[in-house]
DNA sequence: CTGAAAGCGCTTACAG
DNA sequence: CTGAAAGCGCTTACAG
């Protein structure tokens, strides 16, 4: 079944069926009703691996990511799934394992393979393997970072996209501060303890402001028992009764290893997450976050592959997307003073 | 950038590169030595679409899911990827929205897009929108299903993989009895509502053995949202002490609704999920659930579909992975008769 | 062991 | 408006 036996079919030549296909205009209306009949009876559908050969364009977006497990890259991926489903792209995912020293060559691969498969790459970049590939992508290939926010605006050329989670994180700060908290403690996702990153720097920035104590951010990792290693250990230390963690899975480890420790959440001590993943609403207490907008993340970050890889498609400006404190059970006033 | 440039570079013909990168044997050592070298040199790599359109496969799977933020779903994709990845074959994702009424033109049109990207289809199939869409597959593309437990055994003929979620809600609620429960309530997963569902019939064969009373199964929805509603519902209702959950978000959303309506767990009312997602363990109380190996899920899944694509690759028995009851804080003794 | 031909199903100029 | 040619980068028989 191919253009070839739907030509025979409408009696013209192979050629007049791509023009119909292609949506050429100039093609005789008559012409053209007989060949989309032919394509109608025939069940025809165009050979799109054919037609990536011959024309060199793929209509393909590869997403590499770390653990797609995590609320949020998930979304993403949803996000990108539906608007590149729109566009008739179709989408690739790629898995960069996440071991503890993210291992070059493998991501290298990634890329690589991803590369491969022609058409567009979108690279998540919360975490160190996805920040290596992000920076191993060769220059010839069309790619969007999905990025934290970054330190200094970047220039028109850098095709990245991100929620202003330094703006997000210093909303959260000051809203724990506004309640009464000398400080504010801060359990960080993996990327975020070097010194540049956008949580980290909107955390710090409030207590600045706000002339309180800055102690260093404790390192969590992506999952709860990050954060129930970092609960235990904060939990010692009565002079704490606020923090901030990096994402809500870390905020859930936090507040049972508080419960653990005997100081109740939000009595003795306040917690604050990010990501208001669908559960968090749930929680007892319920979560104070910062919900995130990662599906519409994710659709801008395939609007401008799309606008990169085909001059039609519009390039979307920067897109920010605003994200929102979502104040909850889980933070309140610091316990009276002993 | 091609094979005719690595030939040129290494003085033979085009073919011969060719019989190299596919490992023919009858290829002199040292003229393979000199084509290895050459391609090396140039960084040739071979264009995967025109093999897929010349050898006519296209070592290609796509993935066909509902929402990819839930955690089982999720983990299964994650586990398919990595098999996949090892046998050199990328991965695709097509999204079946799952609207309320899922919308059959949509299911199709994604069952067409996968089928038209070439190679083989794995279909999520724990919900309407993914038991249509195994439905909708044309009889000559192969594919495999990720299943709940089949009614019957069906014939080696259905390339089916499955956790034996029967089996586990079974033991579940035989936990829950064997802690003194009177009977046990179920809040159902979409798919369960229907008398053939694994779940709902494990939990119906455990009561139906003990001699319990058989309430009818609860619809739930997906997220907590959906399990919060019916805790509410349940919770008006002091007779009941035990509830099973189609899966931990739900539990998570029965657990918060028992709370509101001042019935705490364990001490009055016992819950149990299914899945065991990570923050399962560090909720308060942390959760009884049933450990469901979905990566495992998946690695089976693209076995199966791999022996399907390839004679050479071994084709795996159907593969069942056992579910593992993990008790914790969520589950207790019933309170004492008043 | 290696080369020359035909073809996978399309598109892209080139003719008319 | 429509047809005939060449080619995308490979593989698969067919020759020798």
């Amino acid at each position: 079944m191919s253009i070839r036996d739907v030509a025979t079919a409408a009696g013209v030549s192979y050629q007049t069926v791509s023009r119909v296909i292609n949506n050429h205009p100039s093609v005789k209306p008559s012409t053209r009703d007989r060949v989309l009949a032919a394509i109608d009876e025939l069940g025809f559908r165009r050979n799109s691996t054919a037609l990536a050969l011959a024309s060199g364009r793929s209509r393909a977006v590869t997403v590499l990511t770390s653990n797609t497990t995590h609320y949020g890259y998930a979304s993403i991926l949803q996000g990108i799934e539906e608007t590149a489903r729109a566009a008739a792209y179709s989408v690739g995912v790629g898995v960069l394992e996440s071991t503890d020293e993210a291992d070059e060559a493998a991501i290298a691969a990634q890329v690589q393979r991803a590369a491969d498969s022609g058409g567009g790459l979108i690279v998540i970049a919360y975490d160190p393997a996805g920040v290596r590939a992000l920076g191993a992508v060769p220059a010839e290939l069309p790619v969007v970072g999905v990025v934290e926010t970054p330190a200094s605006p970047p220039g028109d050329d850098r095709p990245w996209v991100w929620a202003d989670d330094r703006e997000a994180a210093y909303e959260a700060t000051r809203h724990l501060l506004s309640l009464g908290h000398e400080t504010v403690h801060y359990v960080a996702i993996p990327s975020s303890t070097r010194r540049t990153s956008a949580r980290t720097t909107g955390w710090q920035q409030a207590l600045r402001e706000a002339g309180a104590p800055e102690p260093l951010p404790l390192q969590g990792s992506w999952g709860p028992a990050g954060g129930h290693t970092a609960g235990l250990q904060l939990a010692q230390d009565t002079d704490v009764t606020a923090i901030l963690c990096g994402n809500d899975d870390l905020a859930l480890g936090v507040i049972r290893a508080l419960h653990e420790a005997g100081r109740p959440v939000p009595g003795e001590v306040s917690v604050a997450g990010f990501d208001d993943a669908p559960h968090s609403a749930y929680l007892t207490p319920s979560l104070t976050t910062v919900r995130l907008d990662f599906t519409g993340l994710g659709r801008s970050a395939f609007a401008l592959l799309h606008g990169a890889l085909e001059e039609s498609a519009q390039i979307a400006p920067h897109p920010v997307s605003v994200p929102e404190l979502v104040v909850r059970e889980s933070s309140g006033p610091p316990p009276a003073r002993g």
